[in-house]
DNA sequence: TACGGCGGGTATATCGATATACTGCCGTAG
DNA sequence: CTACGGCAGTATATCGATATACCCGCCGTA
């Protein structure tokens, strides 16, 4: 391995000097020949700066940590897709922290928090975000949320989720649905709340009723959903929705699963709208007509805004430029003629 | 942030003391009285050592790199998992080097094995593998490479590919079908010719034709399967094959879309197993049976064997022990009668 | 009484890069 | 002839943990 000490013996400076050249500290002076001598050698050995040194000094190590509550969740992959790509932008690498469950256990805060190895924390887990902030307080550990936003934390990027709704609702409306169901997420985080919301606030501009019956609270897994969807398909004819906007990926794979069983054919008896895209969508049974989310943008940005933030710029609440889209596959379909 | 300074100040010894009790160093003689107290007092200061300070002493920074061809294949999900996993047990963290392409760019050696700051290389890559060795040579990275075996590289971990391929072509045959295709990987890496041999093997055990129009070498990826695919749907009957096996996920769902737009029937028209399994295969048109290999196996004993390798054991190669495994689904179908 | 050994620690160099304060020299102005 | 400023760098402390060499006092023994 090359050090600094070997660059500047190599081209007779000082290891100051040699870091000063190298790094463009614009208050050396020193005459453009050396300058170059020093370039020169640094290239020749092949220098390349141990960033475990440079990080014990400036506290800098140019890694951040992502929070992701199931990286297993093919929906994120765009998220971390878009994360790495601004991390590389910066000479970042990403460690992700999988959650495994409904909390971080210790052994993670403390490798991730704690150890002094991460520059930053991008958390895309609203459960953990009020615990988390509460460990890493006082320790100047940047913290930015993506996909949700906590009154906690000063930076977040999230996703015009209300539009992505209204476009699931506009969309099944304009097919003539009257009876649609939100297979919903949690009503405790925001992003929760605002697909909710869109959801409500469309369907009232299009006069539709909001059945209570219809709003179904899951927690966004395939099992719950499936046995949401087993309740709600039960109900008799009359009334049953004959349209479901769906809150995430999982949701909806569970609850095409539960039509599967109960025998009911999508879009025929009941037409399916998810929110969250991905390619794999097209080779489903049916291929599902989905709501196409910016995630990648939210994960760059995210990430960017964080190394700013470590950077000691200050970080803010900002909503990714691009809409939502709808993506129109085959689980969909008119209204059917009911009673 | 509390240092090892102020736990040995607190508890009144030195440093060199508080870190030899904290890391129980056995040549240090010291009284029990004072080594609770260390232990006591680094406890309640929440003490815990600065990675990044330890790493540049010890050259162990606790991190390793896993380099993957495309980690947006979802087929790799089970495999990062067991990565974490006994990434995790040994306090180590993960970061994905993720190759976008063929080969990896300067950038990317730069930050994964020139800076220092990865402990080892988990290599997943085949194509890059002896790039990489040339890279660090000298260098003293250890590297394993997973899912493929090089004979420039001392530790491996793979999986009995062979094995699998010979499920799908036993599961075919046993339906009946004689004339049964092989949508293949690149002949010039070792799972893909250990998957072709298994294929070849089985096929030749029971007696079948191996038409060469029979076998298509891929790349991995669904488009070119989707060409492939389509090429080979486009034979005239008679020659047609009544059951393809593909090497991989994407393979399956570029083949699936082939005989869908080919307006041929899965499993009516054409069988199809493919290798790699994942439980979205469950939601697809129709649901794929699929070979599931050991992949989270793989990856924690790859994981294992490479943080084995930080620590100056020596590495070696070693097959996983869990059997491949078919999971009927129904992308298989007795072979039609045919002329 | 001298000496060695051991229990119970301590002092310090080190990893490699970086930040800050400082120095030697030269030319020029007063 | 001296003072001063700027140019072209250098010396060194520092980040925090760790590894190695060392030290001191006391006890037992020859």
């Amino acid at each position: 391995m090359t050090t600094l000490k070997d660059v500047a013996a190599h081209a007779g400076v000082s290891v100051a000097t040699a870091a000063r050249v190298l790094n463009e500290d614009p208050t050396l002076s020193v005459r453009p020949v050396t300058r170059e001598r020093v370039r020169a050698v640094a290239q020749d050995l092949g220098y390349r700066p141990n960033r475990v040194a440079s990080g014990l000094r400036t506290r800098r190590t140019g890694t951040i940590a992502v929070v992701l509550p199931d990286p297993q969740n093919i929906a994120w992959s765009d998220t971390l897709r878009g994360i790495e790509r601004a991390a590389a932008e910066h000479e970042y690498v990403v460690v992700v922290a999988d959650a495994h469950g409904p909390t971080l256990d210790p052994q993670q805060w403390s490798r991730f928090v704690l150890e002094g190895r991460m520059d930053g924390l991008l958390v895309a887990f609203a459960t953990v975000v009020d615990e988390l902030v509460a460990q890493i307080a006082g320790r100047g550990l940047p913290l930015v949320t993506i996909n949700s936003r906590s009154d906690n934390v000063d930076g977040s990027v999230t996703m015009d989720d209300a539009t992505g709704s209204r476009l699931a609702v506009d969309h099944l409306a304009g097919l003539g649905h009257r009876r649609i169901a939100f297979l919903a997420g949690r009503g405790d985080t925001d992003v929760g709340r605002r697909r909710h919301a869109g959801y409500r606030d469309a369907m009232s501009d299009h006069d539709l009723p909001v059945d209570s019956a219809w709003i179904l609270p899951g927690d966004y897994t395939e099992r719950t959903a499936r046995a949401l969807g087993r309740a709600l398909l039960d109900m008799p004819d009359i009334g049953r929705p004959t349209a479901v906007y769906t809150v995430n990926l999982p949701s909806a794979l569970g609850f095409r699963a539960a039509a599967a069983e109960a025998g009911l054919r999508i879009p025929g008896d009941v037409s399916l709208v998810t929110m969250d895209d991905h390619p794999i969508l097209a080779h489903t049974d049916p291929p599902l007509t989905a709501i196409q989310l910016p995630m990648g943008e939210m994960g760059e940005l995210g990430a960017r805004m964080l190394i700013e933030g470590v950077d000691g710029r200050p970080v803010r609440h900002v909503v990714t430029a691009t809409p939502p889209r709808l993506i129109e596959r085959r689980s969909t379909a008119p209204a059917p003629m009911l009673a």
